[in-house]
DNA sequence: CATAGTATCGTAAACGTTTACGGAAGCCAA
DNA sequence: TTGGCTTCCGTAAACGTTTACGATACTATG
């Protein structure tokens, strides 16, 4: 027969035992040429990865995993579903993104696990993890008590968390600092004279929600202000939900001068309500929020706090590593737990 | 020793053989007990189902993919990266809910294949494909010539695309009806009585922006009007990029009286910078775009294309999987390319 | 009672890979 | 020549499932 091309060129390479006897090798040799083991000659390295190049051979996952123990993928969970997922539209592609530079270092993959919004978050990680489907897990949308946390370290799979919990069993966190976002807001708007100022969060139970409003009342308290009950505004995280926000907020008999949003996605839902209303965003009503892709392009133009989401991804990317016993050694020796800081950019909707 | 509970309700359940020998029974009976295999007693099927679920035990991933020479799981693929993306997330969001119902049914698990923007589409896909990842594939982003599309099909992947291309291979595909939007479109606009119309579309050689351009080109050669090549206006589909075509257009000597967008994530970036170059969305420009979460409540509101996207995802799982054989005879002979109809929402910026 | 049929279960061979182990050379020094 | 290293490679045993096959006990039928 020839030397090469055949008729196999197609692509229906069958496994490593078919690319094996074409090269008249061990199956052994072949594995270890291929995954850079170091008893292997140089030469017959090269034709090995020659050859399963030009045959498209690539390693079975399944029998790969199974043999490792281990899959090479990291999932990262989040709900699917319009009305659930707080951040606005380009939040995660953009953190996804950061996250991957670092996984391509070590020959990992990154997969969105979708948890419907009909299946219980609890028993679709449950089934995950279960299924050994993913070494190391990324969690998002932490709730005030979140039973996933307790999971996870139950079976001992390694995960951090972007956003922090009541319930901590010790995992790594990274999260925004709402704390800090929540001081630099009221402080800026108590010193333009701001005397009753509102503030916006998510209607369930999702953890940011509590450190927020606790910081809000806080920092006002510092100033000799109180945060009044009928100012915490609770909405959905979407445009509809500050919408309804604006509605309450006029209809209200003593109005705040000021509003502080923790959801970006509010943001355009909201302007549109006072609007109608007769209230003028900058004007009538100074607005504070965050910074998403179309803040800067509403009028007036939003006063927001910035924060670069591919260095998070990074961040968060690296500190899972960092306990992951396999890849610690790169990631030596970090603090576990870490608060995003964001910037402020002056607007001019306060 | 005591009935249950003595000390491995830990959830450190080893595998299908350590829970067939606290059972007594061999483990080829637990595996067809919990396949809902025919030849099992009923009430050792209970048995064994009771005991899985109090230990927590669900079968490894990988064991059975390698048996079974299939995964359970069917891949979207999508580009991570804030400017790739030209659907906003919850755009995704909301189709994926709509696969899942349908996967569900037969418990196949969605997960989002994350392409990183460093990494090419076409050899991570090869990737997964080779690694035997996933039992299908769901495409998105197709573009004029898609190498995808022939990588999939010679590997015989099951495989369904949300939008066409110029390279088909015979597969299924879903696609929205822009024909119909842009006829719809520049119909409403000449009936207005507006004769010169601008269009968008992506800056990149994505399909549609073809499709639209070509069926808005022969909608207004049908009126007798003609479109003008100065008033196609390509941009990143994003804010920014909208906020760029408003400029593009005011600097215009001859400048059109109405414009359709493609895409829904312009609208905010355009709206912002017609208005700072004093043109009022709505009086002195016509605008006709896509329903997105935000724009029914940006000023004026935008008359736009709504399409349901939870029932699009349905039909798209359901396409797919009237191709793979093990569920074909659960979807039955249907139409394999669909075109997704969307209805025109009256607003106020046209 | 003999036989066939049925219901239920155990045994063992796959699936595709990685890797511990040992063996066969080749080389160098004693 | 002998012995010990080193370099390279082949062999075979895992990893955790599913499933074809055969075995056993029981039931029904003649």
């Amino acid at each position: 027969m020839a030397s090469r091309g055949s008729g196999e060129e197609r692509g229906k390479m069958k496994g490593i035992r078919e690319l094996a006897e074409h090269l008249d090798i061990s199956i052994g040799t072949v594995s270890r040429a291929l995954n850079g083991k170091p008893d292997v000659n140089e030469e017959t390295r090269k034709r090995v990865l020659e050859a399963a190049e030009s045959l498209g051979y690539v390693a079975n996952q399944s029998g790969r995993a199974l043999r490792k123990g281990a899959t090479g993928v990291i999932g990262f969970m989040m709900q699917t579903g319009s009305e659930i997922t707080g951040q606005g539209d380009t939040f995660f592609m953009s953190v996804f993104d950061g996250v991957q530079t670092v996984f391509a270092r070590h020959k990992l993959d990154l997969v969105a696990l979708l948890c419907s919004s009909e299946e219980d978050p609890n028993d679709y990680l449950k089934r995950v993890v279960a299924r050994g489907f993913a070494d190391g897990i990324i969690l998002s949308a932490t709730r005030r008590h979140d039973a996933r946390f307790e999971l996870l370290a139950k079976r001992k799979i390694p995960f951090i968390t972007l956003g922090r919990s009541l319930t901590d069993v010790g995992q790594p966190w990274l999260d925004l600092d709402f704390e800090g976002m929540a001081e630099a807001s009221i402080d800026r708007l108590v010193a333009r004279g701001h005397r009753h100022v509102a503030i916006t969060r998510p209607h369930d139970d999702m953890n940011l929600g509590y450190v927020f409003e606790d910081q809000c009342r806080a920092t006002l308290a510092r100033h000799g202000l109180r945060l009044d009950e009928r100012h915490i505004f609770r909405s959905t995280p979407n445009e509809a939900g500050g919408y309804q926000i604006a509605r309450e907020l006029s209809a209200l008999e003593t109005r705040p001068t000021a509003v502080v949003l923790i959801n970006e996605a509010i943001t355009v839902g909201l302007y549109r309500g006072l609007v109608e209303a007769g209230i003028r965003p900058g004007h009538d009503m100074a607005i504070i929020g965050r910074q998403s892709p179309h803040s800067q392009f509403l009028s007036p133009r939003l006063t927001s706090f910035r924060l670069s989401l591919r260095d998070l991804g990074i961040a968060l990317a690296e500190s899972l590593l960092a306990t992951m016993p396999a890849f610690a050694h790169f990631y030596p020796a970090r603090s576990a737990r870490l608060l995003w800081p964001m910037d402020l950019v002056p607007g001019e909707s306060d």
